[in-house]
DNA sequence: GATGAATGAGGATTCATTCAT
DNA sequence: AATGAATGAATCCTCATTCAT
């Protein structure tokens, strides 16, 4: 029934050439970045030769591109999920920022794509633009409705930072750099980081009683 | 009396030479990244030729590294900043987060050192390590001591971010690469940034009266 | 009773299929050159891919010099042509001469013939020599037997040209190449060219009365 | 005195550069076409390797360009040199018509110049354009001007050829194709071809007496 | 000190050809 | 017969580096 038994193992490895190579070039660029790579480096990562890369991609920037794409795993829905919860505002805020410590500094695919935002953004301009688009403001909307939404309730109070959300999520996204960077070198205690990060914004945020 | 006097004007041009140089590179390197940036782009810059940056420098590699040694103003004197500080935490904090704020977001030198460390990280593993240590170990080290003495003193809640002070720092770090990456395209109010961020380490970190 | 009543239509073309190929091969290889043209160009032309045009032609070669043998219709009858002519000397030029620049100004094969063995003979020395053999020797042995009948009916003056015809057909040549260059941005108008060039060898070949 | 003298060997090699590629580039150009020719090709014949040739000329394409132009001598002065001749027009015909095949049939460049615009015309056009306003058009005004003189002084026929030279000077460019594309193979007798030819225009074209 | 011509290794891309399906 | 995925040799072009002047 299924469509893999109606094809051959030919056919069905075929049909995931794309995504391999996708795959392989992932790990090449975030290696090497852009220009270092060699299109040589990801077919070997592959099994394949060059030639095998360029039936499927046109050129090495396509390639990076279409790499991108597959990466890229929007934030548009963070808002959806934002409206999901229930229950007093610092659980809310707790959920959802779990949620975004899961997205940005747990989920490798968003750690790398940030490092091809900084280190390819001039050579990718749209890059830069997708990513503020697709992820900076998707999740800095929905945060600042959380707070709005916290303030209005009379649980948060109504402080400078529920306008400027960045100065709260921003903690995530330097632990996901220094995962980045760091790797394995210097571990780095997520858990631990977000209850210490979690203590701060709610008692920073939360209206005295 | 100084060198510069007895020196004619060719002369203290060429004693500068180096300089104008590693200024050149900083600003190619910047802008396209180690690979895609040919040293005959900045003997373009500078107003000479290839060969000229080979009197000067023996490769391309040691040109990068040395200039990232001109731009790396190191983080170790933080700590010697601190202790001159005085009067109640929670006017010390603010001094020291604003110098933070001033060093990480608002020095370029800072700001595109840390775009160097993602980008070429990994094929300059030194650069990596030189950073952790002259830049976040002395940062956090200082931000944590001043944070304990205000425990010791009273005046700030035992938090468990006291431990982990990426948790407070972290946001300035984000902002440094929202500057850099969106450069003018998408301005940063780094003031009303600061003082949101301020406002709510402040009411997250002060002990209860 | 013809094999082609007994093929199905699907049959026919299938038959046809190697001088499709040729045909498309032709029109490739006259806009491109032999090294430009692609053999995945003449696939596309034809509607096929390229592993259809190696199921007919070995390789790219074989497939260039099947297309010209096809294009190729040698000018060895052309002596058999002037026999079958009578009357007098000057309608029997005319009418060999008209022949000729039929054959070679407006027979588009022709024409692109003499383009693949100016710009491809270095590559095909084999073509160049068919091309003297099959077209330039027979043309002008039968040019100059023709001349040389005349000469002995005593119509014809017994002018050097009579040895060299190729002074007289010359002329036709070069119309073929202009017609080949400049295609149609700058027409060419044959008739008159023709009738102008009769008109100088007659007047130059005819003796004197 | 001689700016010879005041240029060290190196710097006279160095001067000549440029040339001297051109004239490796002719060859090869001329031996295999242009896309057939790879820039080694010509590095090698000049005995320096491919990146020299990229430090003189950007691209293949720009070198072929400049090789063109360099072996390109227009026949705009044909006119002028029509002008110089006196004497009878069966004298003046035959002087310029000499000079024709001088130019045409016997000067290398000229020859191959007319085999790249065949060959190369469909992937260079404005190489054809080029040929038509500096080669054929100038001739064949010259040509056509020299003949109405003729005829204004009664010496010649008013011929329907008088207005389309081309007629006359086609056997020339027959020649020259000839002589292109058999080299050495088959010799052609140029004075014989020339005289044979002189002879059926003159006869072809003069007034009778 | 500075120049810039020259080198040559390296990398993106193309394309004739093969072959399993 | 026909397809089209895969190969790999070939070729354009780049650029770090050298070195004679």
């Amino acid at each position: 029934m299924s469509a893999g038994k109606q094809m051959g193992l030919r056919a069905q490895r075929k049909a995931q050439r794309p995504n391999e190579i996708l795959d392989a070039a992932f790990e090449e660029f975030v290696e090497r970045g852009y220009v270092a790579t060699r299109v040589e480096d990801i077919a070997s990562r592959v099994g394949v030769t060059k030639g095998t890369i360029y039936f499927y991609f046109d050129t090495k920037e396509r390639l990076f591109e279409e790499m991108l794409r597959r990466i890229s795993v929007s934030f548009s829905d963070v808002s959806a999920y934002a409206k999901t919860l229930s229950g007093p505002y610092s659980e809310r805020i707790r959920a959802f920022l779990r949620m975004a410590y899961d997205r940005i500094v747990l989920d490798r695919n968003t750690r790398e794509l940030l490092r091809f935002v900084i280190a390819e953004g001039a050579r990718f301009p749209q890059v830069v633009d997708r990513h503020h688009e697709e992820f900076i403001v998707p999740l800095m909307d929905a945060t600042q409705k959380l707070f709005e939404d916290g303030v209005a309730a009379g649980e948060l109070r109504d402080a400078p930072a529920i306008k400027i959300p960045d100065t709260v999520i921003g903690a995530a996204v330097t632990l996901c750099i220094s995962k980045m960077i760091f790797a394995d070198r210097i571990p780095q205690d997520v858990d631990a980081f977000f209850e210490a990060h979690m203590d701060v914004i709610l008692h920073g945020l939360m209206a005295k009683d």
